[in-house]
DNA sequence: ACCACCGGGACAACCCGTTCCT
DNA sequence: AGGAACGGGTTGTCCCGGTGGT
C-alpha cells in the first residue's frame, strides 16, 4: 500500500532532520532515529539503504527545495538592480524557514569535502545559484540598468557574501541583523555598478 | 624528561590535524590517531584526557596563529582602503598555509554549534576580527579617506564575505581565483565609501 | 494456478542448492535466495514455512534421488565379488553428478549433529546403505563366492571407505583420483574374502 | 602482564571450542563467547582480530596436536605391519579425546572449502598424515615385510577410511564399534600386503 | 613522569528471518 | 502472491581506565 509507504519514509525524513541538526550525523543512531519516528529499524532500512542514503535524500530535497524558491522570486520582478537586493532579502526566509535546521548545512559541505556523491549533489546547485545571478546581471547590461563588467566574479562574489552571512548567521544568530548585513551587502555591490536614470 | 615528552605530544596533533581533516573528527578513533603518531594509547592518554581535548588544543592553536598572522599584516600598512584591500589578499596566503587542512575549519565551526566551549573559543576571535575591521574603517573616516557610514555594517560585510570565499574555496578549489574574488569584492565595496584625493 | 506454484517451488529449490552449497546454509540470506529464484519474499514464505525447510526438501530430495541410483545399479549385477566393486566404481558417478553440489553434503551432515529431524532423515539412509551391502555379502556367502565373516563389519568398512573417499573429494578434487581409490579400496578388502574358483 | 594474557587467550580457545561445537560456528556469537570465557569483548578483540581468527587457532592447534601424537605412536613401534594396525587404534583415542568436540571436525572440512586460509591449513596436514603412512609401507617393503605395491595409493585407502570413520562415529556415536571397524578394515587391507615370516 | 599491555562494556550500522495486510 | 513492516541480533570498534614496568 503506497500511502502508508510514503508517510513512513517522511516521518523518517523528518526525524533524520531534526537529529542531524541537534546532535550531528554522526552523533545521531539509527536505532534514535527510529525511536523518533516511530518506526522500526526493519522499516528504516526498507525505505533506506543505509544512513548516508538518509542524509542524501535530505540534502537533495532541501536543494531541490531552495532553487525552486529562489525561481519564483526571480518571476516576481522587473527592475534589475532592486531584483538582486530583493532575492538578498530571501536570507531572511531561510532563516527563518530553517529555523534550527541550519547546522544541517554545515553537515552538508563538510560531508561534500569527503564524499563524491554528496560533493556533486552539493556542487552543481551551487554552481546554478551563480549562472542565475550572473544572467541576471547580464540581462541588467542588455536592458542598460547595469554598467558592463565581469558579471561572473560579480556573481561570484554576490554568492560569497551569501554563503559568509549564512554560516555567521548559523553559528551567531544573535551576533547581528544579519540579513540586514545580506541586503546591504549586496545593494552596496550593485550600486557601484547601477546607472542612474534620468 | 621534557623534549621527548612535547615530541610526543606534537606528533599526536599532527596526527591528529591530518586525520581529522581527512576524515572527519567523529570518524577518526584514537586507535588510528596513536597508530599515526606512532605511539601508544597509554600515551595518548598521559597526554590528552580525551579525544576532544585533542581537538580543542588544535582549534586554540590554529586561532592564536591566525590572529597574530593578522596582526603582522596590519602592521605593514598606511592607506586606509588599500589596506583593506590588501588584507583581503590574505586569503591567497590562507588557502597556501592551510593547504588540506581546511576541513578542520568546518569542524570546528560545526562543534562549536553544539559544545559551548568550543563556541567560545571560535566566536571570540570573528569577533575580535570584526572589530579589528571596524576601527581600520573608523580610522580611515577621522582621516578623511573614507566617507562616514556604519562601520559595524561594513565590517560585517567583509568579514561575511571572506568567510563566504573561505567556504567555496573549501568545497570547490578549483571552481574559481577564490582569492581574487575576495579583493575585487572588498574592493568594490569600498570603493563606494572612498573620497578621491584630488 | 498449479504449473505456476509448481514451477516456482523448484525454481526456489535450485537457488538454495545453489547458493547453500557456494556460501553455505547460514550465510546464505533469504532475501538473496528470492533474487536469485526471482520471486518475492511473500512467495517464498507461501511456498516454505522457514528457511529451514527448504534445507530439509533439498536433504529428502537427494537421498530419495541417491537411494533410488543405488537399487538400479543393484539389479544389474550377478558376480557378487565384482558387483560390490562395481558399486563401489559409482563414486565417479556422485563425483560427476553433483558436482559443485558435494559441500552441501556436509552441511547436512553437520545439521544432522543438531537438528534430531535432519539427524534421522541422514542416518536412515546409511543405515539402508550398509544393510544392503551387508545382505549382498551374506549372498556371496551363501552362493559360495565369499568366505563366511562378520557382514556387518565389512559393510560398515566399505561404507567407511566410500564416505571417506567422498569427503577427501569434495576437499581435494585435484589430490588423487578418488573413484580409483574407491574401488582399489574396496577389491582390496573383498579379494581377501574371496574363494577362488577352480 | 603476560601469564593473565595467556589465561584469557585460552579461556577464549576453550570458550570457543565448545561453543564451536555444540552451537556451530555461525551460530555462535561473539558475545556469547565472551560470556561463557567470562572476558569482555574488548579483552576478546585484544587477542583475536576476529571470530574467524579463534576458528583458525583452533584449527591450527587441534591439527599440531594430532601430529604430534600420531609421531609419538610412530616412535614406539617395530613390526611394521603390526604397527599400522595400532596406529588405527588411535581413533579409539580420538574419540575419547574430542569427546563432543569432534563436530568441529565439520565446521573445519565446511569452511575449507570456502575458505582458501582454512583451506591450506587443513590440507597440509591431511598431505603429511598420507606421507607419512606411504613412509611407513616404503619402509615395510625394504624391510621385506610388506609385499611390493602402490605405496601412495595404499595410505590413502588408509587415511579415506580413518576419516569415514571417524565422520560415522560423529554423527551416529552408538551405531557401531567405529575403532573395530578402524582396526578391523586396516588390517584386513594390510594382510593382502603381508608376507608371513617363517 | 612516561609508556605498554590488557581489559571493559556500551553501542555502531547493518541485515536477518519472519509476519501482517491487502 | 506481494510489498511493507518488525524487532532482535550480528560483528566489530569505540573511548577509555587500570596495572605494572622503565
Amino acid at each position: 500500500m503506497q500511502p502508508r509507504s510514503e508517510e513512513t519514509k517522511s516521518r523518517i525524513l523528518e526525524a533524520a532532520l531534526k537529529c542531524f541538526s541537534q546532535k550531528g550525523y554522526d552523533a545521531t543512531g539509527v536505532a534514535e532515529l527510529c525511536a523518533m519516528a516511530g518506526v522500526s529499524k526493519g522499516a528504516f532500512y526498507h525505505h533506506f539503504s543505509s544512513k548516508h542514503a538518509v542524509f542524501l535524500e535530505l540534502l537533495t530535497r532541501w536543494l531541490a527545495d531552495l532553487e525552486s524558491k529562489m525561481q519564483r522570486t526571480l518571476q516576481s520582478e522587473q527592475d534589475t538592480p532592486q531584483g538582486l537586493v530583493q532575492m538578498a532579502g530571501m536570507t531572511r526566509q531561510v532563516f527563518e524557514d530553517a529555523q534550527g535546521y541550519l547546522p544541517m548545512f554545515l553537515e552538508f559541505w563538510r560531508q561534500a569535502c569527503k564524499d563524491p556523491d554528496v560533493w556533486r549533489a552539493t556542487i552543481a546547485p551551487y554552481h546554478r545559484f551563480q549562472g542565475l545571478f550572473q544572467r541576471i546581471i547580464e540581462n541588467g547590461v542588455r536592458e542598460g540598468s547595469l554598467q558592463a563588467a565581469d558579471s561572473a566574479m560579480i556573481s561570484r562574489i554576490i554568492v560569497s557574501l551569501a554563503v559568509g552571512v549564512l554560516l555567521q548567521g548559523l553559528l551567531d544568530p544573535q551576533g547581528a541583523a544579519w540579513d540586514a548585513v545580506a541586503t546591504e551587502g549586496v545593494s552596496r555591490i550593485i550600486s557601484g555598478l547601477a546607472i542612474k536614470k534620468e
